[in-house]
DNA sequence: GTGGTCTAGACCACA
DNA sequence: GTGGTCTAGACCACT
């Protein structure tokens, strides 16, 4: 093997405030706010995340710039989270651009989840069992009320509770590693395209239901099978979108 | 869902020289580099990594520091690699010290690689194929060669075939997601404990083979089996080295 | 010429609050509020300069600070704009120590409106003639009234019409550089004083006249001596006033 | 007058490192910075300005946006100031949609430098003459450089010793605020256009020569006389590019 | 030594 | 109290 391959790749010193940047994005692409929440104010964010306000204004600076927040000023003042707003065509136009990474993505999220899903049938502990029945009867009560009035911001809750619930098996499966691994993962289906109402998939409440009732059981299988036409679902809808 | 589960985490700025320090200790750590060798000059990294010399400069300093290279001058000069020396009552300390987080990798490795072979063996190509086939061989090499006159120097070898057939097995899967998280989550098992001989498993070559024998088959289940099984021998014998 | 002469002065960040005080201060000065008048209230204040009403507030108490206007509250308050209180003692003081930037103000005001009333008549435009003609007529009256009843607030009126006639032979100059120029030298002679009833100088109703009729019959020249005389009059007037 | 004429503007608060960007765009309006000089280091500037690192930074961003200047890192680095880069059709272009403009700056130009040079044979003072003279010959020799091979820096370098020219001649007057006048007034008639060797006039240098003379001889008449002729000659100069 | 960036603290205008 | 901005000092990477 004389072909040295010295993978070294270009040092990019990441500025803080891109990184700022960064983590506030995916706080937002990962449903942690949505759209219509004010985020923390300047001053908290920079203790949370321990940089200097200077720092965090830079970054929100670029984030009011694309459009993904809005600044209010004054004593009620914030930045409001703003709906990544795309049309159907438009969507339609990003999924197939995006085509590749997106499929790619959910192929890995079969993987992951459907592990994180059969571990966390074999080592089941109550404490997560109890945290998913909880979130599933939290997403019933929010599926009902969109379903009667479709307004957005219970969608938006939606989508919240769906990535909790995600989330929490991931928690479930008591491997840290896949848990973070879960975590980043699922954004990058979504991303591209922002929240939208047809993520409300009418089954999924079933698949919840039928997830943690193979966990439960500690029928890693049953847990396994049934995480895996959940996400064959999710990759269904957006084969139907795309040839729309 | 009232507690507003936040997730920020706190910016690490990280300096451009740190990187460059962790960019070559990963390379070494992945066996890109291996003890005995020289890494490439101050003057040809700076423009690998698109740095300035004095930030590759730093960064070098850090590391002969660590005892990781050592810096000879001179016309045959340059930075020696130098063995990860750890006495087998460190290396079982440390391992004891890590064991969660090496458990968890493995752990989340068998996941992972367990479904790149699945993958590889549903999706097979003959050129994958054919790559995993001639890494086998040259494993085959250098393994007779490691066994009949222990030099460290084959050994090192071995490892650097053993991780690149790995990595050959996560292409193999024509997923990019998966690909990335087994070569970001290999070294992590590793990494606490460094380069050591007893890597060398007596039967692993015989794991290698059954692997690539099921894909080539194109028999899922088959090259999915070798695959754990070939990961819980590694397991085992971390178990043994730690109860020792 | 190696000695760079890079004119680079201090910035100076001025508050929002401070230009309001300077803005009204300069209102005052230049006549547009009289002593007596009751400056617009807060809310109006804020709304025409486009800042907050606390904003207002904190310029407000500044010049109430400085005496400039004295907070009446209740039904019928307001900001009442006084009359800057000098003896003719201090006015001499004053009048000495400002002495140079005074005359050297004086000296470029004949520059700046002998030029003006030179190409005002050049450029003799009827509505401009109108203008002159009507200001002269406000000022005859004013002045009648003044003199036979020396009330201050008719010498106020004198002055804002006297300001008045001076722009609009600036204006009639037909020159924007040239009327701004004026409009911000002019006050530069008085500022350190403040208004004062001496200002109201016996002959310069004959000046204005002889300004006009030469800008009316198309003389340049004819305008420009009386221009030139009308300010030259008014620096013997302070010549006499420092010399008391 | 009942209309009560409250000229009351908003308030416009204006960010330092805006005042830092107009201050240094209108230093190299001025040429007291030309094409391919370096500014003042962000650490000078800051100090000269008494402003913050940080604020002049930022000025600098700005206008290295607008193109005005390059920024070169490192040790040899600074900001590297760009010439106005137009074709002798835009500058038409420009020249006929700012034509107004320039020409009011212009008219006023002859007002405030016949003046001058007015003022400066009546109060001829041994210093300003002897610097007047120097700056003569200083131009005729970047004059006859210029000519003989057209580089762009002699141009600039001719530029700034006819700025300065004509400033001595202002301060020759001793009249400040003429003086402050002239030099604010005079790149008003460049500023949109930028430095172009057009400016170079051919007879300019006889016109400077006969102002000195004027106001060496005593002969006030004399020098407005030299002063105003060099001045229509360039209002003819931008006729001329207009119509072309 | 240059520009690039961050920190910590402060004051201000806003609503 | 919110965001907007500036200061003063510091460290870093570049050349």
């Amino acid at each position: 093997m004389s072909d040295r391959n010295t993978n070294l790749e270009p040092i990019r010193q990441i500025a803080a405030h891109e990184l700022v940047v960064e983590q506030l994005r995916r706080a937002m692409d990962a449903g942690q706010f949505r759209p219509g929440d004010r985020l923390p104010s300047e001053r908290d964010l920079a203790e949370m995340l321990e940089v200097s306000r200077l720092t965090v204004h830079t970054a929100i600076v670029v984030l009011e710039r694309e459009g993904r927040i809005v600044v209010r000023r004054g004593r009620t003042g914030g930045f409001i989270v703003q709906p990544l707003q795309h049309s159907p065509a438009e969507i339609r136009q990003i999924l197939k651009i995006h085509r590749a990474a997106v499929f790619d993505a959910l192929d890995f999220r079969v993987i992951l989840e459907v592990a994180a899903a059969r571990r966390a049938a074999e080592r089941r502990r109550k404490k997560d069992i109890t945290a998913l029945r909880s979130l599933i009867s939290l997403m019933d009560a929010a599926m009902e009320v969109s379903l009667a009035n479709q307004t957005p911001h219970n969608v938006f809750e939606f989508e919240r509770l769906d990535s909790n619930f995600h989330e929490a098996v991931a928690v479930a499966s008591q491997n840290e590693s896949l848990h973070r691994a879960v975590v980043t993962t699922r954004p990058k289906v979504w991303a591209p395209v922002g929240s939208i109402w047809w993520r409300l998939e009418e089954n999924s409440h079933e698949h919840h239901a039928a997830i943690v009732d193979g966990i439960e059981a500690g029928d890693p299988d049953a847990a396994a099978q049934a995480m895996e036409e959940h996400i064959a679902n999710t990759r269904q809808n957006i084969d139907k979108w795309i040839r729309r």
